[in-house]
DNA sequence: TCAAAAGTGTTCGCATTACACCCATGC
DNA sequence: GCATGGGTGTAATGCGAACACTTTTGA
């Protein structure tokens, strides 16, 4: 049995250099046709956290991801037939692991695709909204937060992770600085490893040192 | 009509060297004779600020007053006679301006009361947990928020600004090094008065400056 | 040998921290 | 004259910002 108000899940993903964010088409009234975040009413006997890992897994596969609750959208006319308040929740995905795994969750929704942030189409209801707040506490929170690494493969180059926080701040950091600043926070593990494949000198890999982050930063 | 949801109110104050909140008790079941945040439903064709407009004002007399969304919270066991999810907004009030105009709202709650945050009741539903996420965000905001001059009189004292800090922060900082991070903000204007009415050297009264608050830090 | 990206240090200014004493006033 | 809070400066340290060249590698 469901509640009356619905979730709705920001999943971002990394790709190509890019901010990613998956949308799913509508295949019902209201907003026939349009893009829209990936959402669903609640079931009465359902945390919200369950809903959206519910989302999550039914449209990637993916379970047991971060995720965190951005606050409650219930504008009198942003659903045209009709209040509905909504939850949402962001949540991150690595896009290798998931890119081929992705579907429609029912028939409610006609596929699933992603879009780069910088460029998404017309949304259905206040998505927009939406995901603008999102991305406005992703940028604050990014240098406290495991949030890039989530988005990287277990081993990456400087380089790649420099990328990644450049895509979500939208501008260009100082190489020096940025590797300076990363390093010095401890958290790395520096790998003997090499990038391969490269027709350019092959980059250093590294991981991400869970423990180190949290020991450090006391966050989470 | 009624939507089946509801808002809860943080509202704050400052009065005895301690950060204060608003609590109700109540006169209904669940909960019946517990201290509660101040909350209602929704109204079908209300706005959320609305309603937290409407409770602040029919509690305190007060319209106008900054507000902010903290979060829902729906978890399937918080209320129980089933599930119902509740959308927290905190706000801040001056107690001078409203200590004498509190009042309850209806007949749903016997009286309100302040209550220093570090001396709390036992309270209905999750509120503690409410008013927990509350403080924690009122906390790293502090430093970036008009927050500490809408507790404070327009006119009030370095001093008396430090005391709001400190409570706010829980733990106690030094003094010079508190006046000078304040006054090189620069958003303070130094009045040519002074306190009266004190049996020590009468301190000198500042001004928070709005406008160069929003111009230095862009917030808001 | 060329193209592409990897990798690397220093300087400057600013903010934060720690720390202790004299001053002005009312009673 | 004494109790009470008001008011003040400096040194050490750490962090962020600006800035350009050499190295390695594969093709």
């Amino acid at each position: 049995m469901q509640t009356n108000f619905t979730i709705d899940c920001v999943i971002y993903s990394f790709h190509l250099g890019k901010l990613q964010v998956l949308l799913t088409e509508r295949n019902e009234y209201p907003y026939k046709d349009w893009w829209a975040l990936p959402g669903f009413f609640v079931d009465k006997e359902e945390e919200m956290e369950e809903a959206v890992e519910r989302i999550l897994y039914e449209l990637t596969g993916l379970k047991g991801i971060y995720m965190e609750q951005l606050g409650a959208f219930a504008g009198v006319k942003r659903h045209p037939q009709g209040r509905i308040l909504t939850v949402a929740y962001s949540t991150i995905v690595k896009y290798d692991e998931v890119e081929s795994k992705i579907k429609p969750m029912t028939s409610y929704m006609r596929q699933a695709k992603w879009f780069a942030v910088d460029s998404l189409p017309d949304l259905a209801f206040d998505h927009r909204e939406i995901i603008q707040k999102s991305l406005q506490k992703l940028k604050s929170t990014l240098y406290y937060s495991t949030i890039p690494y989530e988005l990287l493969p277990e081993k990456f180059t400087l380089s790649q992770l420099q990328q990644v926080y450049e895509a979500i701040l939208g501008k260009t950091l100082d190489k020096r600085n940025f590797r300076k600043k990363i390093v010095n926070a401890g958290y790395l593990r520096e790998l003997s490893e090499v990038q391969k494949g490269v027709s350019y000198r092959a980059a250093r890999l590294y991981k991400f040192d869970k423990r180190k982050f949290f020991k450090t930063t006391g966050v989470e």
